[in-house]
RNA sequence: GGCGAGUUGGCGGAGUGGUUACGCAGCGGAUUGCAAAUCCGUGUAGACCGGUUCGAUUCCGGUACUCGCCUCCA
């Protein structure tokens, strides 16, 4: 069994992956909030876990690997969602889930073995806080539920950083009701038009900490193996996280192994709507960006390095796939490359997995990259329309275009075939004129109504 | 202010204490009516200053710069 090793954040070191049992390795990885398309930034971590899904799958076995990513359906961002736009909170979360299904899928991503929606699992939540208050780690406070970050010594690990540093940098003004300012809210009174739920302290809401913690021990246990999510989620998030969890089930460890990823850039510059370069990855397929394209950029470059997202990056991504694409037409898979597990398995390498995949390239191992680009996710059971380079429309050119070359070949009068050529090239037709014949092939700009007129 | 990550050739981007990453672009060649595509070959690195070492891009320390988090954020 290939020997996987990955860098745990909570140790600060690469570490030989061990997982609790082989039989069903366990990994929790945080989804997204629901209200709105995901951005580019947000699809990176799903791909990047994806890749780690795969791995593991073929390491272990398909069956064998448990994947939990929540759905957070519950949030003041969908509820201010809500009442901007008159709409239903479920409508809303709904959609958004039908649109992330759809953007991530485009991704070459699987779907996850579990994917919680944080609404379902609010009585696991309930459970926990009273498991946290019952422990002495929580107390209800002007319909409130607070962690109390004092009682837990180990808080400010994964982040490393001490309780009084966080409070000499903090920049929020502390709610009356909070014995600590560190402390951090577990449930919260909703008013009226705020969603709310029965609780021991009256009607409310979960915070945001507390479904990863209560979903991950629904579905995964006290203990288990990987926990991941983005970097910028390492403070607050999942340090409360293993606050909540390790103090309400003392017996388990919670996460063994902690990854993050980095984040995403583009142009060279952080993404934000205020700088106009926000975009999400539905505008981007939109815009004729395969999502095969996009995936091979993600994995270009190493997870725990921020990635520039940047047009000449896709467009390289996008010959190089053509071409991989095209040799692998109709071709098997073979046997699994060696070297692309070996790498993935080195702290998920995925760009020397795919310095592997141009070696069996040029090796001209069609049946070895078919498989290689199955097990990185950038090929499926067919290939991706953009890819498929014989186009129906063509057919018809490809033997004018013969016969005016033949004719030609004779004359010397070349006219006719340029003229050909050119209206075809003009339609983002590729044209392979050599002794064996003449070859059209649809380019992924193709565009059959530009042929119109050139016969 | 606190915490953390990074700085590799024209660009992207890995591994490695001593020997070719890889890709793109460039250059040379093959092929082609001309192209395109394809194939072959090829140059250019390791922020800066010290230290350890026979030898460092690779280990250690410092400096500079960049970036992220500390506030909803993936």
């Amino acid at each position: 069994m290939t020997d996987i090793t990955l860098y745990n954040s909570a140790t600060r070191r690469k570490e030989a992956f061990a997982p609790l049992d082989p039989s069903n390795v366990r990994m929790y990885v945080c989804g997204p909030t629901v209200y709105e398309r995901a951005h580019l930034g947000n699809a990176r971590p799903v791909v990047v876990f994806d890749m780690l899904f795969r791995l593991l799958r073929h390491v272990y076995g398909a069956d064998h690997v448990t994947y939990v990513r929540n759905l957070t359906d519950v949030d003041d961002k969908i509820n201010a969602r809500a009442a901007e736009t008159g709409r239903p909170i479920r409508e809303i979360t709904d959609e958004t889930i039908r649109w992330f299904h759809n953007d991530m899928g485009a991704l070459g991503t699987l779907p996850p073995t579990h994917e919680p929606r944080a609404t379902d699992h609010i009585a696991g939540m309930i459970v926990m806080i009273e498991d946290l208050i019952a422990r002495g780690h929580a107390y209800a406070a002007e319909g409130h539920v607070l962690f109390s970050v004092g009682s837990y010594e180990a808080y400010g690990a994964l982040s490393g950083r001490s309780v009084e540093d966080m409070i000499a940098g903090a920049r929020v003004e502390v709610a009356p009701y909070k014995r600590d300012p560190m402390d951090f809210v577990l449930w919260k009174p909703s008013t009226g038009i705020e969603p709310g739920w029965e609780s021991p302290w009256g009607a409310g809401r979960p915070g945001w900490h507390i479904e990863c913690s209560a979903m991950s021990r629904e579905l995964l246990g006290e203990s288990f193996d990987i926990h991941g999510g983005g970097r910028d989620l390492t403070f607050p998030h999942h340090e409360n996280e293993i606050a909540q969890s390790r103090c309400a089930n003392p017996g388990g460890d919670f996460a063994k192994v902690w990854m993050h990823n980095e984040m995403l850039q583009v142009e060279g510059k952080k993404m934000s709507k205020s700088l106009g370069n926000f975009f999400t990855v539905r505008e981007l397929l939109d815009k004729g960006v395969p999502g095969e394209v996009i995936r091979f950029v993600f994995l270009s470059t190493h997870y725990r390095k921020p990635m520039d997202w940047t047009e000449a990056k896709a467009e390289e991504a996008q010959r190089v796939l053509r071409k991989w694409y095209g040799q692998v037409e109709g071709v098997d898979g073979g046997a699994v490359p060696g070297d692309l597990v070996v790498a993935l398995a080195d702290d998920l390498n995925t760009a020397g997995a795919i310095a592997v995949l141009h070696r069996l390239s040029t090796d001209g191992d069609a049946a070895g990259l078919r498989t290689g680009l199955e097990l990185v996710g950038l090929l499926g059971a067919s290939l991706p329309q953009w890819a498929a380079t014989a186009h129906t429309d063509l057919g018809v050119f490809e033997a004018l275009l013969a016969q005016a070359r033949a004719s030609a070949m004779a004359s010397k009068d070349f006219a006719e075939v340029d003229r050909l050529k050119a209206g075809l090239m003009a339609a983002g037709v590729e044209v392979r004129m050599s002794k064996e014949g003449v070859k059209l092939l649809a380019k992924p700009e193709f565009d059959a109504t530009k042929l119109e007129g050139l016969v």
